[in-house]
DNA sequence: CCTAGAAATGATAATCATTATCATGACGGG
DNA sequence: CCCGTCATGATAATGATTATCATTTCTAGG
């Protein structure tokens, strides 16, 4: 049976990233959540699996292999380097639309969905390319 | 500078990559290969990285954390279960056209993208969800 | 064709984010 | 208040990827 209330960790690392700008790892988030209360970085990591599983987070995998963490809401997107890791953000999500339809016509129940573009940014493809 | 052809190894990994019908591990890859040339696994890793800065290859991570390779031709997404890890394949990429409109108004030169819905599959979600 | 410097390679060790383990603590119904 | 269940934290283990370094292969001259 899927559980009724957060616990106390899925509470803290909620509403950390609920206060972020950009998604952040699990690491930084055990530090952060850490100055409030005591807590482990493997309750981090079950809790960040199951706020996943309910939709409320979601995460993506950066070039050097870290995953990041951020709330649905913020439903953002980047252009990825491949030469120096920087990361773009784009300024809208070009899947809304995508998204709800795809709600509707499908069996699968989406949560969220990553996107992400990858290349060289102008000053990496003028030198290196 | 970049360098003008490809090594033996960039060679051996993107025509075995343009073989495959789905992305594959980079110790998949490695497998296969060494059964037709001597080969590290080191310098698979190489290939790939290097391939991927020459917009030849592309990436993406699964929930387990490892890291799949196809050639870029091949424009394939997937939905996947947070539950049970299965992907689903789309029927077709809704980024063509975004894509290209990106190439044109960006000064970021876009290689490749990746795109993936994740949620729950229909089993999963009817019995844990 | 031969040679010296540069680039690529393979074997191996090291890294490090994530997971597994396990003993302990919190919780909730009866 | 008590017991079974789930959550937690500390720590060890895992495993994909990366760094190292000695060796081999290329390449551009000469
Ligand atoms: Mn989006
Ligand atoms: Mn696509
Ligand atoms: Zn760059
Ligand atoms: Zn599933």
């Amino acid at each position: 049976m899927t559980q009724v209330h957060c616990t106390r960790a899925q509470t803290a690392v909620l509403q950390v990233l609920q206060q972020q700008r950009e998604p952040i790892s699990a690491q930084a988030l055990y530090t952060l959540i850490k100055q409030q209360q005591r807590i482990g970085l493997a309750t981090v990591y079950r809790a960040l699996d199951a706020l996943k599983r309910m939709g409320q987070v979601q995460h993506r995998v950066t070039l050097t292999g870290e995953t990041l963490y951020n709330a649905v809401e913020q439903d953002r997107h980047y252009m990825t380097c491949l030469d120096c890791g920087q990361s773009f953000p784009l300024n809208t999500c070009p899947l809304k639309g995508l998204e709800l339809s795809l709600k509707h016509s499908s069996s699968f129940t989406i949560y969220y969905h990553t996107l992400e573009f990858f290349g060289l940014c102008e000053p990496c493809s003028v030198q290196g390319g």
